[in-house]
Order: C-alpha cells, then structure tokens, then sequence
DNA sequence: CGAATAATTTAAGCGCAACATGAATTTCTC
DNA sequence: GAGAAATTCATGTTGCGCTTAAATTATTCG
C-alpha cells in the first residue's frame, strides 16, 4: 500500500485522517502488527486510496498456518 | 469462496473443523455477517482452501466507504 | 548540524465484536 | 419424509481493534 499511498501523494497522517483511525493505528496495520482488522476500516483504505484490496493485504501460504487448531485429518 | 470449497471438495463443515473455526462463524463469516476478521483465520481459511485471498475477501469500491468519518478536506 | 515534520512505539483503557457452545430452524439432497 | 448440511438465535467470554496521550525514533531540509 505503500505505491498507492505516494501515488496519491499522501503522508500516512493523511490516511489516518482521511480513513478515520488514529495515526497509531494505521501504523501498526501497515506494520503488521495487529491481529485483525475490521472490514470498514479495510474498505476505506482502500476508497481513499483508489487501489484493490490486495494493495492492502496480501497472504502468502505458509504451512504453518495449517499446524495447530485443525486435526490433520485430510489426505492430500 | 465457494468455488474453491467445491474444488477441494469439502462441506462448510469440514472446513470449519479445518480451520478450527465453528461452523456458526464461518457461516456469518461466509454471509458477510461479521465485521471483521483477524488475519489468522483468514490465513487458515486460505491455507485449507489453498486459495488466494482474493477467493476469500473481496472488496469493491462504494462511495458510501469515503462518507462519514473522513473530513473530506481533501481536494480531487 | 538542529529544527521541524513524519512515523513508530508504548502505555492505559474502553467497548465491541470475533469467537465459542448449544439448540432450534431452515434448506438442500435423495 | 428422513438425514445431512447450513443458517440462525441466544447467551456468554475475552481478546483485541481502536482511542488518546506522550515519548521515542526516523526523516527531511535549510
């Protein structure tokens, strides 16, 4: 999201601002370091930032993420 | 997502038990009746499927997204 | 350099909703 | 109409998204 930001030519505290979060909070999404996030929040990220979803967030498989809570009870 | 469930071959419930999610929360989940999401189940979720996000979680523009909270202070 | 600005981080706290469980109900399949 | 699957309802817990405020750490730039 980084490309949509400067494209756009906005600083972070801008998007905060124009999002409606706190600059803190955007901070630590951008920095992978919540959890979660609401749809809402996602959705107008990415309205202010005119960019998909997938300039927002991205997932790469990881085999970890198919380790702990499911009983590996499927076959290939 | 639906498409992916069918080419794996699992019913909402497997995929649940999959996921270790419940099936009540990935039904409200799959009805778009939860708010948000923490990026572990959808991790999970795409893992299991093994599909992209986009499969997953979609988003498509709606001004309605750029209304309340943002001042719109913002020129063009 | 050193101010100003931007960005990140920490801390403390609030409130909601993501999650669970259990049961009822509806919908789909045969 | 039986049975499975899926959705919905009700109720409860707790995690964390989010906030504000302040401190710290980059950046930028004359």
């Amino acid at each position: 999201m980084n490309e949509a930001l400067k494209r756009r030519g906005l600083k972070g505290k801008d998007l905060a601002r124009l999002v409606g979060i706190s600059e803190t909070q955007l901070s630590m999404f951008r920095a992978g370091k919540v959890k979660g996030v609401r749809f809402s929040t996602l959705a107008r990220i990415c309205a202010v930032l005119e960019c998909p979803l997938s300039d927002v967030v991205t997932y790469e498989f990881s085999p970890s993420d198919l380790e702990s809570p499911a009983p590996t009870d499927e076959e290939d």
